[in-house]
DNA sequence: CGAGCGCTTGATTGAGTTCAAAAATCGTGG
DNA sequence: CCACGATTTTTGAACTCAATCAAGCGCTCG
């Protein structure tokens, strides 16, 4: 489980293995399965997960009851409500596993202790975090100029494992239209 | 015209007169009139702004030719294409001025520059980027769930000042309908 | 093996766009 | 400071993309 992190951190910053050691220890390794829900819309968040294995989500609920997903997040990849997690604030989103996963969860605070560790982990965490900033900014963009097609054209090109792993009904709600409407994209698409 | 932004940074950290006058020189002073451009999509962003007076804008163009604003920055707020100033990789922006205005304008390299000589400065910028990231989140949001009229609502409530101070086909841009659809919007406001 | 979930398909509706033109407002030069 | 041209806003009518409502199919997993 945790060479997985190990790997991970490898391929963004150098470390030996006794600052590893050390680092370790601050995830707590957590298996869940699928439908679990880690966080709640209101609560505050006082973890971040990052996923061994399986995919989590993040979502809001509006107030028809609708979900909208803001984030997937498969293996290697991080999830959070980062607003909520430094600020203290009450989180926008809920987080819950939409498969069979395993997780390594940290607590607030755990930035600045893995820094102290692995200086080098401060610029990875920040470049992480603009990373996810554009992400936002270029799905913003695609929302004020682009059709319901271009968009899922756009996900199935940027996360191609994705759009084969996660319900399609899922894809709808990041891309953000009816599961009717992705189903006759998809068929529009398949016949061109 | 440094005296703004020492009120302004004096609000969120603190310095003595004496490290504001080595802060100074980081900032070029320059007067914008309205309608000049300070930033090129496609271009690498060199540098932040902060308005001292006035307002400038970011946005997109679309492969139609239709602007699409990411942000009003009135006086005291800062704008830059933060990924392309980052990572100097092309600017998904341009930026201009919507009114004559007065900016302080900063090099790249600045941050670690301001941080030297108040190590605060740091944490200021980045409680900023977080802000500015919630705020991008919460816009993504308001595509996702929200109508039209949800979405002047929400902005006029946001941005009261700005409300009013904009010329309305740009308030359209930024909420992302046509001019004349948030020209019917308001009427139907107004008449409830 | 059957109940429920996910996907598809059809018909209808509706929010917002587009195109066109008039009305209001702004700004600039004489 | 006023007038005129340009820009912005409003209004109207037709249209379009996507949502909604409804029903049927197929799978899987309990």
């Amino acid at each position: 489980m945790y060479s997985i992190l190990k790997d991970y951190l490898k391929g963004k910053i150098n470390f030996t293995d006794s600052q590893f050691e050390e680092i370790k220890h601050l995830f707590a390794a957590k298996t869940v399965s699928k439908g679990k829900v880690l966080l709640q819309a209101g609560e505050i968040n006082q973890h971040s997960f990052f996923v061994v294995k399986g995919c989590l989500r993040s979502y809001v609920i509006d107030k028809e009851g609708k979900e909208h997903i803001i984030q997937f997040a498969p293996e290697n990849w991080w999830i959070s409500d980062l607003n909520s997690y430094n600020k203290q604030e009450p989180a926008m989103f809920f987080i819950d596993a939409i498969e069979d996963s395993e997780v390594l969860m940290n607590d607030r605070g755990f930035n600045e202790k893995i820094a102290a560790i692995v200086p080098q982990a401060d610029a990875m965490f920040q470049t992480l975090t603009q990373n996810s900033f554009r992400a936002m900014q270029k799905r913003l963009v695609s929302h004020l100029s682009a059709t319901a097609e271009e968009r899922y054209l756009e996900f199935i090109k940027t996360y191609p494992t994705l759009a084969l792993r996660v319900p399609q009904k899922m894809i709808a709600s990041y891309i953000g239209v009816a599961p009717e409407s992705l189903s006759r994209i998809r068929k529009a698409v398949a016949h061109q």
